[in-house]
DNA sequence: CTTGAAATACTACTACG
DNA sequence: CGTAGTAGTATTTCAAG
């Protein structure tokens, strides 16, 4: 009775509050279903439901309002880079000519137009950029180099770190 | 007749040679598969099928073709940083004071423990590694990085770039 | 070796307690 | 939250290209 009472308070907070700290008010479930659903998301809702001792119907509506919430961003199949061909990564610092809104807009968006960019931040100190670059080999990466990123608008220098192996690349979130 | 053997030859290719470039046998439709998947792997297999215009049970077929061949490496949630507390991403670029092996490997046992770190790389250049973590505000990074960063063992550098703002950051791999 | 149609088994989903 | 029932889906079988 007292248990019931607990889950629907979290339950609700979930979907109330979308700033502060959301994951605070997820209780054990909740938290057991993300941890799975981060490492294999294909899994049935009722083999999903076993595993964290709810029944089927629960289970999904606890799925349904993670998503609901945004907590869930969404589910997407990863490919694997090395057996699309891409097993070159290359992560790659930059500096502006100037530092004015309408450079950083300009090269912004140039920058997502790069064939293989996977990601793109705005860093504080000696860099502007950092962007990182999925590629076939070295070949493909430095006429990469030389045909696009060379042309990238504002540009005063980029710095290429060929990453030479990845220790750790997740999109598991800790919980 | 003829786009029966091409189909055949490319869904061959898949299986077999894990190496090469796998992307250039695969067809129209088995890339249209990945690229939604990539984009919303909740679609169900008869809406998928439709999209691709083909039967259900065909359709279902390549999907387990692509997961099986190692193209496809698993199918995941993604949780919002943001929504989840984690809103900070600080990307770290660390100096080794030695070059060993001993050393390579020691440190990069620890780093896999840090908490919130999503990727680390081995790298050419003036840093050993980079890595990325997400953490709530500036206060839980400094106190992640008093507690554990320069904690890591063998550590001459720690150089943390702050992230910000996230201009790209997808897992969707251009076919 | 692939495709699509039909049949079966299972699952998601809804209504209700 | 759980149980029971319904609708829809995944999955297998098989015949055909």
């Amino acid at each position: 009775m007292n248990k019931t009472k607990v889950r629907n308070l979290a339950a609700t907070r979930v979907t109330a509050s979308t700033h502060a700290d959301p994951l605070q008010s997820l209780d054990r479930i909740d938290r057991a279903i993300l941890r799975q659903l981060q490492t294999d998301a294909s899994i049935s809702n009722v083999a999903l439901a076993a595993k964290v001792k709810l029944s089927a119907p629960a289970c999904l509506r606890r799925v349904e309002r993670l998503k609901e919430s945004g907590l869930i961003r969404g589910v997407v199949a990863l490919i694997d880079p090395k057996a699309a061909g891409a097993g070159m990564l290359v992560i790659i610092g930059v500096v502006l000519d100037r530092s004015t809104p309408e450079s950083f807009a300009e090269f912004e968006k140039a920058a997502q137009k790069v064939a293989g960019c996977m990601e793109c931040h705005v860093v504080t100190g000696e860099f502007d950029y950092f962007m990182t670059i999925r590629t076939r080999d070295s070949d493909s990466f430095n006429r990469l180099h030389a045909e696009q990123l060379l042309y990238l608008p504002g540009v005063r220098q980029i710095r290429s770190f060929m990453v030479l192996k990845e220790i750790l690349s997740t999109t598991r979130f800790p919980l």
